[in-house]
DNA sequence: GGTAAAGGATCC
DNA sequence: GATCCTTTACCA
């Protein structure tokens, strides 16, 4: 018997028969099957042999074709998704299906598919009467093919112009023919237009940099921590590591949050590594991304740099796995198909292949910060380089004692002026898109909701919109009072506000904002580094995304607006993120030899959060909070797991739930605590509702979640709400 | 008696 | 998720 998964919500592979006159071994782990399913046909992957099943053989049906003689899914990465499958309970099928470009799900060839032209007997007889006489261009092409024994498209296109309608001519003739073959798939190696000079070359190393590098590549499987500030060469020490598993002929596999925030990263790859690269993200079509598949099975690419998703790449023989700002919570996947991520299936990896696993970050995740105490994983502290800047000064703007206006503390306002008459640039950072959070009638205290969702609209002032960060919805932005007719006000600030407050104080100085809504066209997102870049724009606006990806040399002063969101949302790691975000900005403070110097708002500057981390840095910080996170057992002490719901009606995410908890074995060390509706309870006109799983350890908790998810699809219920189970969930929203 | 929409069961 | 079958609603 052999049981194959098909792309279905089901939590077992199915059973099936070897095609007549098949046997087991015909159907390697890891080959893509046709099978019948129902009424249909599926493409599915064989995932084990079984030697019975628990059906009655005669209820089995065969497989009806073999798709693949070898394994598509090299033995290792087979297991590395079955253990996903496994670890995060998601229907197994659903799991290596999202592994494979759509062409492979459909049955295309493992190996990309070329097309021959050969010369047959008819042709060479031809060839030596002396035909085709009055067809030179024939003559020529039927000539070339017979000194060879076949050529494939590209060759015939390099030889000749225009030939379709030639090779259509003789094969109508009988005197060539066409066949097709497999080819490792070409790729193109980078040319040298990337590889800028400036980037090309290798700056000497500091102590730090050649510990870390001779521990990571003297290393089998093990997880190490790269921590270090921004500038102290954590890129250099994934160059030079990458570069000499290259040179043992292994492969390495790099992930990156954004790759469109991180277009240095790729460009100092392509230009320092020998070995073609293969960019990989969402981005993709669905052409690219079978192409790069292909490429890495084949290994004809063994450098594969990409987002969340990279993590699964057919790279043949991963030698050395990369996962930068291991801290970012892109690589969790939160919403559809199965919720893993991609930095602890990083590590996974690395340890079924035996390989070392860099994980760098200025600000690692607390669970990072736990396991390099529990001894799991090795840090490699990366100090300051001696050639860099003095770390930053910050200080708290106490917004109770200053004036402010459009949201910007006198002291922030004058600060930017010194900056600015000092030759450098400024960085502002508001975590808030759009011109406001809030439209408030001032007559009578209406305030713009959003029709589908529990929120309030967001005002885009220049494209006259009110809109829904949650839903997406859109309206007009009205000029008065849908409810009383009075006046209208946009209140709170927001991006697009703030850069019309400095335009007001600044109008001689150049200005650009960058945040989701500029950043829309990405030659836009270009054009905004240019511009910072050359000097044309002296002050920078934006949100979360100027702190990632570029670094611009002559910002020295960096401004925080709205730090206090963090410090009391209801997120229990709300204070974490709030802490990785302000030492990554702060990190954009301070050019070669000028002390930076970055200025944070607040209206608590007591808050016992912000002055670790001012006093002692995110590491001092960090131990605060985790030894708050230990006192309440939160993650990274305990282990948590999310039971989501939601459904058009206000009761049916809260019903289901209710029968899930009710028919949840009772295990010893498991808290079930719920349901309840989430703190947004109705979004994009879904009411949403959860269940929460708390345990200290990871055993009893899976061993629940294997017990309990069968009888929670049984559920009538579950027909009725959408409903996903979210392991190690990042916020619990 | 007819159609259309909603609900449910099953997939090996 | 796809498919097929059953139930229910509604109308002429």
């Amino acid at each position: 018997v052999v049981q194959v998964a098909v792309d279905a919500p089901l939590r077992q592979p199915l059973d099936y028969l070897p095609p007549p006159g098949c046997v087991a071994k015909d159907l390697p782990l890891g080959a893509r099957v046709r099978v019948p399913i129902g009424r249909r046909r599926a493409v599915g992957v064989v995932a084990a042999h079984a030697p019975s099943s628990v059906l009655p053989l005669a209820q089995l049906r065969p497989v009806l074709e073999v798709l693949d003689a070898e394994p598509l899914l090299q033995p290792a990465l087979l297991s590395l998704l079955l253990w996903t499958a496994d670890y995060y309970h998601h229907p197994v099928g659903e799991v290596l299906a999202a592994a494979l470009p759509r062409g492979l799900r459909d049955g295309a060839a493992a190996s990309a598919l070329v097309d021959r032209w050969r010369l047959t007997a008819a042709g060479a007889a031809a060839l030596q009467a002396g035909e085709p006489a009055r067809a030179p261009r024939q003559r020529q092409l039927l000539q070339w093919l017979a000194a060879r024994a076949g050529a494939v498209a590209g060759e015939i296109d390099a030889e000749f112009g225009d030939w379709r309608a030639t090779v259509r001519a003789l094969t109508a003739r009988g005197w060539i023919e066409r066949d097709t073959v497999q080819t490792a798939a070409p790729w193109p190696q980078v040319g040298p237009s990337l590889a800028d000079p400036a980037i090309g070359a290798a700056p000497p190393l500091h102590a730090g940099q050649h510990a870390a590098i001779d521990a990571i590549d003297a290393a089998r499987y093990q997880a190490f921590v790269l921590h270090g500030v921004t500038g102290s060469g954590k890129t250099e020490v994934y160059l030079q590591c990458a570069q000499r598993a290259l040179n043992r002929g292994r492969g390495v596999l790099v992930l990156v949050p954004e790759i469109g925030l991180t277009p240095q990263l790729v460009a100092r790859f392509s230009a320092r590594l020998s070995a073609p690269i293969a960019v990989w993200h969402s981005g993709l079509t669905e052409g690219e991304r079978l192409a790069a598949w292909r490429a890495a099975r084949e290994g004809s690419v063994r450098v594969v740099i990409g987002t969340r998703s990279a993590v699964f790449a057919p790279l043949a023989d991963p030698g050395l796995i990369i996962v930068d700002e291991e801290h970012d919570a892109s690589y969790k996947q939160h919403e559809g198909g199965c919720r893993y991520s991609a930095r602890d299936v990083a590590v996974v990896r690395a340890q079924q292949c035996d390989t070392p696993v860099v994980l760098g970050s200025a600000t690692p995740a607390f669970e990072t910060l736990r396991n390099i105490e529990l001894g799991r994983y090795r840090v490699l502290p990366l100090a300051r380089r001696p050639d860099q800047a003095p770390a930053p000064r910050v200080a708290l703007v106490d917004l109770r004692a200053h004036a402010a206006s459009g949201g910007i503390a006198t002291p922030v306002l004058a600060a930017v002026e010194r900056h600015l008459a000092a030759g450098h640039q400024a960085l502002i950072f508001i975590n808030r898109r759009g011109y406001a959070p809030t439209l408030l009638c001032t007559a009578c205290g209406w305030i713009a909701p959003c029709q589908a969702c529990d929120a309030r609209l967001t005002v885009h002032r220049s494209a006259a919109l009110l809109c829904c960060h949650h839903c997406g919805a859109e309206e007009p932005l009205p000029e008065r009072c849908p409810r009383c007719g009075f006046r209208v006000k946009p209140v709170g600030q927001g991006t697009e506000r703030v850069e019309e407050t400095l335009r007001g104080h600044f109008p001689q100085v150049g200005l650009a904002r960058l945040d989701r809504d500029t950043a829309r066209r990405a030659d836009a997102l270009k054009e905004t580094v240019r511009a910072v870049m050359s000097g044309e724009a002296r002050i920078l606006v934006g949100t979360q995304m100027i702190a990632k990806g570029h670094h611009f040399p002559e910002v020295t002063l960096v401004a925080v607006l709205n730090a206090d969101q963090g410090l009391f949302a209801t997120d229990f790691r709300a204070a974490e993120r709030l802490a990785q975000t302000i030492v990554q900005v702060a990190g954009r403070a301070g050019r070669e030899r000028v002390q930076g110097e970055v200025l944070i708002q607040t209206d608590y500057p007591e808050h016992p959060l912000l002055h670790s981390l001012l006093d002692g840095g995110y590491d001092t910080f960090a131990a605060t909070a985790l030894a708050e996170r230990r006192a309440a057992a939160w993650p990274p002490f305990g282990r948590l797991a999310l039971l989501r719901a939601s459904s058009r009606s206000a009761s049916g995410a809260l019903d289901f739930l209710t029968s899930a908890r009710a028919c949840a074995p009772r295990t010893d060390g498991v808290r079930l605590l719920g349901p309840v509706a989430a703190a947004m309870a109705r979004r994009a006109g879904r009411h949403h509702a959860h269940l929460l799983l708390e345990a200290h350890e990871r055993a009893p908790l899976h061993r629940l979640l294997d017990a309990w998810l069968p009888r929670i699809q049984e559920l009538p219920q579950a027909r009725r709400a959408r409903w996903a189970l979210d392991v190690d969930p990042l916020g619990i929203d």
